[in-house]
RNA sequence: GGGGGAAUGUCCCGAGCGGCAAAGGGGGCGGACUGUAAAUCCGCUGGCUAAGCCUUCGCAGGUUCGAGUCCUGCUUCCCCCA
């Protein structure tokens, strides 16, 4: 926001002029913390799932500036304590309480990511990741309420959108739910007493929990807090963005293909390009406002060098290039590139006769032999470049190409190879 | 405590005189047009060993040849009165 304010930080400048900053609560504060180098930031990751997706790319990013630009200390925090209890923000119903297990489980998954982002360490700016679990599963219930909950004014949590939404909808908000923010902010104030963390970043609905975190720390006296978010992304056509039929657009590849997030950047809207490219590469700006300047089709260079990027920032730059790699051939050539998805069935199995409509299936192109039936129908489905058209027919021996595999296509953007070992 | 509503296709919203695999949207997927874009138009959007069979309308029973629809009990939510 605050267009005008004149950063005199690398961090803030940079933030500002890619257009991760959405509020902060006091800029010119942030802004001689970074200068200086003394910011301890850090952002909270909910443990829903056995991966983070796109959607948490902004924070991520942000913390990667932070290190980069010698702001200071970036942490992460695993919500191994909060996803207990379950954020209401931005939902309009009760999630589901997840079981302890799965939320460890979710733990592991998630941590993959971050040193990716991130440099670990003991030194000034290096990275750091903790999880609110550690402090939070001995809280006990009175002592907390007498050190902490007095602090907390019902009036005020009650005005918080995240609450007043619900209460306005007539919508159940479960007690436990209620107490989110309360540990949240319990979490700002603590991480800054065990660590010094002065910064809590986060998306925009966030700001809530973050701000009654900072009011928390004034009242128990703590120094000066922070808090910074980023702005909620959609695409140009008011999409949410990292959803899409097959699921999230996951960050770690054992849950998505790398060819298939380097697919995801490429086929960006093109009023998103240069959005996305301040966002989710580290390019000049000079370089980014070259390629969103590019008209019709040339765009699409500029999609190519965001997929890179991004996928090369992921999952490193060797990745993307094999990624960048197989879309050339796939598309540009027609060729069949042998580094597409490759699913792969038992040899016997193969040998005894398998139905297109369950190949596809197995392919995961298709979620059963009914849609697989109707794609037919409607001409969606390929196999070996050539349109299915009878949903009786067998694959063999014979449809084997040279590489040994058979090649599945849903549209023309999704293929994956069948391969009998 | 009393009275009145509501729950529908496992993405969401939502219609539904006893003949219903269940209208219509949104979203999504596919096709056409393009540039692997957007917009637009068209098709599809329970499962299977598929001219048949099976499972779906909060839960459990009942009436009926036949129940999303009628009856009884229960659960949850909302509104009004106290």
């Amino acid at each position: 926001m605050s267009t005008d304010f004149q950063p005199k930080s690398e961090f803030l400048r940079t933030l500002q002029e890619r257009g991760y900053i959405h509020q902060c609560s006091d800029l010119a504060g942030v802004d001689e913390k970074a200068a200086a180098g003394e910011l301890v930031a850090y952002i909270g990751f909910d443990c829903t799932a056995a991966s983070l997706h796109i959607g948490s790319l902004v924070q991520i990013m942000m913390l990667r500036w932070l290190q980069k630009t010698g702001a200071g200390k970036p942490i992460s925090l695993m919500g191994g304590g909060t996803t207990r209890v379950g954020d209401p923000s931005g939902r309009d119903e009760s999630r589901q309480l997840l079981t302890v297990e799965q939320i460890e489980k979710n733990k592991d998954g998630i941590k993959q990511v971050f040193t990716k982002f991130l440099t670990f360490g003991d030194g000034k700016t290096d990275a750091l990741m903790t999880d609110n679990a550690e402090w939070l599963t001995a809280l006990k219930y009175l002592d907390f309420l007498r050190d902490v909950g007095r602090h907390f004014s019902v009036n005020r949590m009650l005005s918080m959108d995240s609450v007043r939404m619900r209460l306005e909808r007539d919508q159940e908000l479960s007690f436990i739910e209620f107490n989110y923010m309360c540990l949240q902010a319990y979490d700002f104030a603590e991480l800054n007493r065990r660590l010094g963390v002065n910064l809590q970043m986060g998306g925009s609905d966030q700001w809530g929990n973050i701000v009654t975190g900072i009011d928390l720390g004034r009242r128990m006296g703590t120094p000066q807090l922070y808090a910074l978010t980023s702005p909620l992304l959609t695409t140009a056509s008011g999409a949410k963005m990292g959803k899409t039929a097959s699921g999230a657009v996951w960050l770690n590849a054992d849950m998505l293909p790398v060819y298939d997030y380097w697919q995801y950047w490429r086929n960006t809207e093109d009023a998103d390009v240069g959005r996305f490219l301040r966002l989710f590469t580290e390019l000049p700006m000079d370089e980014i406002r070259r390629l969103e300047a590019l008209d019709g089709a040339d765009i699409n260079e500029a999609k190519k060098i965001l997929a890179n990027e991004a996928t090369a920032m992921l999952h490193g730059r060797e990745a993307a290039e094999r990624a960048a790699e197989t879309a050339r051939k796939t598309f540009e050539e027609g060729v069949m590139a042998t580094s597409l998805p490759t699913i792969e069935i038992p040899r016997a199995e193969f040998d005894a006769g398998v139905g297109v409509l369950s190949a596809f299936v197995k392919a995961g192109l298709v979620a059963s032999t009914g849609e697989a039936r109707r794609q037919i129908k409607g001409g969606g489905l390929r196999v070996n470049d050539v349109a299915a058209s009878d949903e009786r027919a067998t694959l063999s021996a014979s449809d084997l190409t040279g590489e040994g595999v058979v090649k599945l296509s849903l549209g023309k953007k999704k293929h994956v190879l069948l391969k009998p070992v």
